[in-house]
DNA sequence: CTATTATTCAATTGATTACTAGACTATAGG
DNA sequence: CCTATAGTCTAGTAATCAATTGAATAATAG
């Protein structure tokens, strides 16, 4: 009885971070937190749910420490705890992905297929970037990309694009990154680049997949959270 | 509102595979699967659950596509549908053990503080067999170790260690491994051996994180699940 | 035709879950 | 001190779900 109960209570440990991520909601805020610190109120905002409702989510992620909280003024900004949340969550979609077709048939319905193109993989980028004429862009909100963003990268929210289109050389490859794998700013940046006569490429992966390969970031130190995202 | 529903569907899809392993019962199958395939009726008895109990359980993570299922005569042989269920279970474990501190209380509870020597990198285990004078034992039970196992590691299932024990040279470092980092099988048989005066050491993972690493696994094609586990 | 093995069904028990509205708390700044 | 802002907490609702067991059913081997 005693091995059974310490047996079960072992796997229990598990069992409830997994119960904790086992949420649509949840799952969206840990993307969004996968990016930098965002207070509840703009969390609320970009995944569409009430005050209150986001603050009790965010508890449960708190209280299986996947999430950390920070009080600023009246503000309380929430981060993910650690990579290691970006990590379970890649295993997810990986092992979601690969056996779930639905998956992908909701990734061509929501997110258009507008990158027909091969994406790039890190390896290729960093291959490119040595033998030079790469234009990284890095198209989140300004906030995420201040938090840590890839070296070189320059910060072009999406918004902003149109402005920018005719300032980068056309001798250039146009490499754009976002969020993650299923993120759709960098299509759509590159979208409107594209049409302007730009050679561009996607990468494969986001931020967070880049930290996890343990390739280097540069980091902004300052402006935290102004800008914003949908 | 087509949006809408499409990105929910689109995390929904996250947080079903999520839920399905969001329960203690059926992440101990799965660590049980992720050695090798096993029928339904020994699943049962190695968890201590009823063969109905179990049967429903398999099917949660069948419909999942986290497990598949083979038939052969009257038993149903399941095991794990890819090395990315391994990949999930061992984020989980990280992210679980680094946040939450009653699962090392757990585990030095349940997992009697055997060893107190510090396991073994499988960076070292290999630079070690190349200067020689290593024993690699397999200490899970046969079946497990004929799915797959690390090349040149001898099958030496625990109940089988007194056995064995003076037929194995004593100028040589034993390493023993079994099924993952919280397994007591090896801890267990190197407990033996050393109180045989035998120099030991833990391998710091077992078999599903070896393979997850792309190391080279041994088969032996045969003999399909015979012996048993606890 | 029988024993073995697994699945499914029905039923029980017990609990969670997501969410909203409104009260409450903490903080910054006048 | 007062007020606006930001977030948390509580209670209530409605909806489910979850784990389990035992009995009935199905599939297969011999």
């Amino acid at each position: 009885m005693e091995a059974r109960e310490a047996k079960d209570r072992f796997y229990e440990a598990f069992a409830n971070t997994a119960r904790a991520i086992a949420s649509p909601k949840r799952i969206e805020i840990l993307e969004l937190l996968a990016q930098t610190e965002y207070p509840v109120e703009e969390i609320a905002r970009i995944t569409g749910m009430t005050i209150a409702n986001t603050s009790s989510h965010l508890q449960v992620l708190k209280q299986a420490k996947i999430v950390e909280s920070r009080k600023q003024g009246t503000k309380v900004f929430y981060q993910n705890a650690s990579l290691g949340v970006s990590d379970l969550l890649a295993s997810l979609r990986t092992l979601t992905r690969a056996r779930v077709a639905e998956v992908d048939q909701v990734v061509s319905e929501y997110f258009t297929a507008r990158d027909s193109f091969e994406p790039l993989s890190h390896e290729e980028l960093l291959q490119r970037t040595k033998t030079g004429d790469v234009i990284i862009l890095d198209v989140r909100p300004t906030n995420e990309y201040a938090h840590a963003h890839i070296p070189g990268a320059i910060s072009v929210p999406l918004g902003e694009i149109e402005a920018v289109v005719d300032t980068l050389p056309k001798s250039s490859l146009i490499v754009a990154y976002c969020r993650g794998p299923f993120c759709v700013l960098a299509p759509q940046a590159l979208e409107i680049l594209s049409a302007h006569g730009y050679e561009t490429r996607r990468l494969a992966s986001g931020m967070p997949e880049w930290q996890l390969l343990g390739l280097p970031v540069e980091t902004n130190e300052h402006s935290s959270t102004q800008a914003n995202a949908g």
